[in-house]
DNA sequence: TCAATTTATTGAACTAGTTCAAGAATTTTA
DNA sequence: TAAAATTCTTGAACTAGTTCAATAAATTGA
């Protein structure tokens, strides 16, 4: 199967052989999901962690408000899952849809299981890439005790410029936690600057 | 030695037997931290992780205005580390000082390499406990998002309710991200309701 | 291809939270 | 135990961001 992105992905973060490469991937399937389709839902159990390997997902939770609170965006190379309800196998507090045509390789809960045991290089591997996660969260958190709308709007368009072109405003938005209006208005402010 | 806490802390999220938590705590060191003083400086590589056994410590960081920005408390049974620091030995870009006169156990660099290799299980119980983390992060930045000032105090105070008498407001206000003043302001209109 | 729906823009009125300043209360230090 | 330092409180003026409403632009669907 054809899982290279997915291979080089694990190698960033431990040293594996290509069998244990090989061994590892041979537990992913690939999946075609079309735009608006739902991999996972509010309630439903998480049976499986995916990696995206083309095309774009969001992943949300409806706030208090009924609001969709954006969490983040996934595009190539990322990952989407919610850990909670895939290692407790409890209802999800998240939704994952797709905004663009997109596959992924996906592994489901018995399929990792089995790997953990057969290959304990993998707890390590990821236990790596959960705390990079970890870090990854605090300084998005610190960001947005210290940084003012524009700022975040302004970070977000620069650290990730593929993914800016490719959702809406009113998705930037959410994801930021301001409304689509003021957005607009930072971006007329922004395009007047130059 | 007595590490009790610790113990029980593993325990709840891999199944030990007696001898393997034992061989773990070996390696945890204890040491006592008086009140102000730090254990780990921004700039500062982190040769430790750290579990509180008693006391309590503020995380913090300066943002770019010079502003000191905690990104959580760590009272009896959190761990103090600055993972991405830890891990990659770069410079930290976290603080943490005693906000109280406190006690730690803490394992260094090496000690926790050769844990790893000694019982891969170790492993599993870190990545278990970086997923629980990266989900609290996750939550709480929707709480963020979803909720104003006065409710994230009030879930503050209503879930953490032994740190928020330990703690100054000052303090606390720097935790959820707004004013001392309005922190001051919130206390005034709950005390008003009740 | 055109109608329907969603998204984006704009402005005016508003509000949650900030800033500044000054005095009161509490904590720390010597 | 007094002095010094820090924290807390309060009010007035301000501002970043929201809400609402209406129109324009873009996207989706049959």
């Amino acid at each position: 199967m054809e899982c290279k992105s997915l291979k080089a992905h694990f190698s960033r973060y431990v040293d594996l052989t290509s069998s244990e490469l090989t061994l590892i991937c041979e537990n992913y399937q690939q999946k075609n999901v079309a735009k608006g389709e739902y991999i996972l839902r509010n309630g439903e159990i998480c049976r499986f962690e995916g990696f995206v390997v083309s095309g774009c997902f969001k992943i949300y939770m409806i706030d208090m408000h009924g609001n969709e609170k954006i969490l983040y965006f996934a595009a190539e190379d990322w990952w989407i899952m919610e850990i909670d309800s895939f290692t407790n196998q409890i209802g999800s507090s998240l939704n994952v849809q797709a905004i663009e045509d997109s596959a992924i390789l996906f592994i489901t809960k018995t399929a990792k299981e089995r790997l953990y045991e057969e290959l304990p290089k993998v707890e390590r591997l990821f236990r790596i890439m959960s705390q990079k996660a970890v870090v990854a969260w605090q300084r998005r958190l610190v960001r947005n005790h210290t940084m003012n709308a524009e700022q975040r709007y302004h970070h977000f368009v620069t650290s990730y410029p593929d993914i800016a072109m490719r959702v809406t405003n009113k998705q930037i938005a959410s994801y930021l936690g301001i409304t689509q209006e003021f957005v607009s208005k930072i971006r007329k402010k922004r395009l007047k600057k130059k």
